[in-house]
DNA sequence: GAGAGGAATGTTATAATGTTTCAAATTCGC
DNA sequence: GCGAATTTGAAACATTATAACATTCCTCTC
């Protein structure tokens, strides 16, 4: 299923692509839900780093492609891939990210570093149990859940001066 | 200091107005900041309600005062005022709130109702302690953190089909 | 293998949100 | 008062997102 390495370490990140296309297919197919063209490379776009891309950027990029999209197009397709938990969408970033928990139950958290722009998403059941907990002492239903933290990774936390 | 009556309770809401004005005049005398005419006109806008405003919403709203400002005027109004911890910013919604918790250190937690629209700040520190917990897990060094649920507030639950 | 119906995309225009830039005014310390 | 720094005004612009409607593509049925 999905990679777990850490987006800012070494690693293949070919291998990420691969399965997040993989499983997205894979995702589909069991709900009967249509993976075109278009929502492919969309995907495989998002998942070309672990930095979140604007809407805009995926338009770009695709226009290299030679794919002359406009921008419903684009949001569309990113409208589907949210629906299916492909990917996510950074409120304080208004840009997108691939999911790395896409097929599981999961309620992300998304560790964003200031510095290099990767982001981590963690499954953090204590966060989600806090979250809970808080809410339902004041009566209050949860739907759904954006927990951004903004921060410094490991990697630049100790080279924020240089 | 601040009111801490639920949004979605009958309450006495010039309190709660008068309360945060009195809150900003002290917080930014103390740190001789200026709260200005037009800086205390936008928290008073912010807080006519607990629901969030968008900063055109303001804008057009100090139009009706007849003061006629561009959007670079709000803009910087709630910039000071969110540098002073009197209002936050929904990422969500693109949408700024009265804080109410001001000149306390907290790191709020949002509770958004779909249905009515009011949001409860809440403080709470079981959240953040398991949020940097999970941050420390994965040597990520929290800077900001954003926490914003979306769901029923305790009134709408129940009426969510009417 | 037509043809009807629904899903997906194309296309154009527009709305909503946020920023840059530079000039003018105000305030503050002296 | 006077110079420096902060604040505001004003116009243009940049970015992000949606509305509305036409067209194409796919699937299912006959
Ligand atoms: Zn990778
Ligand atoms: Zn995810
Ligand atoms: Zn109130
Ligand atoms: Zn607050």
């Amino acid at each position: 299923m999905s990679v777990s390495a850490l987006p800012y370490r070494q690693h293949n990140h070919d291998a990420c692509i691969a399965d997040a296309l993989a499983d997205a297919r894979a995702i589909c197919q069991r709900q009967n839900a249509r993976l075109t063209a278009t929502r492919e490379r969309v995907l495989e776009l998002i998942w070309q780093s672990h930095r979140p891309l604007g809407a805009y950027d995926v338009l770009a990029m695709l226009a290299q492609d030679g794919h002359n999209a406009a921008p419903p197009t684009v949001y569309r397709a990113l409208d589907f891939l949210q629906q299916y938990g492909l990917v996510h969408r950074i409120a304080s970033l208004n840009a997108f990210i691939g999911c790395t928990h896409a097929g599981t139950r999961h309620q992300g958290m998304f560790l964003i570093c200031q510095q290099c722009g990767n982001v981590l998403e963690l499954s953090a059941p204590d966060v989600s149990d806090a979250i809970e907990g808080a809410a339902a002492d004041v009566h209050f239903r949860p739907d759904s859940v954006a927990v951004e933290v903004s921060g410094y990774c490991p990697r630049c936390v100790d080279h924020k001066d240089e």
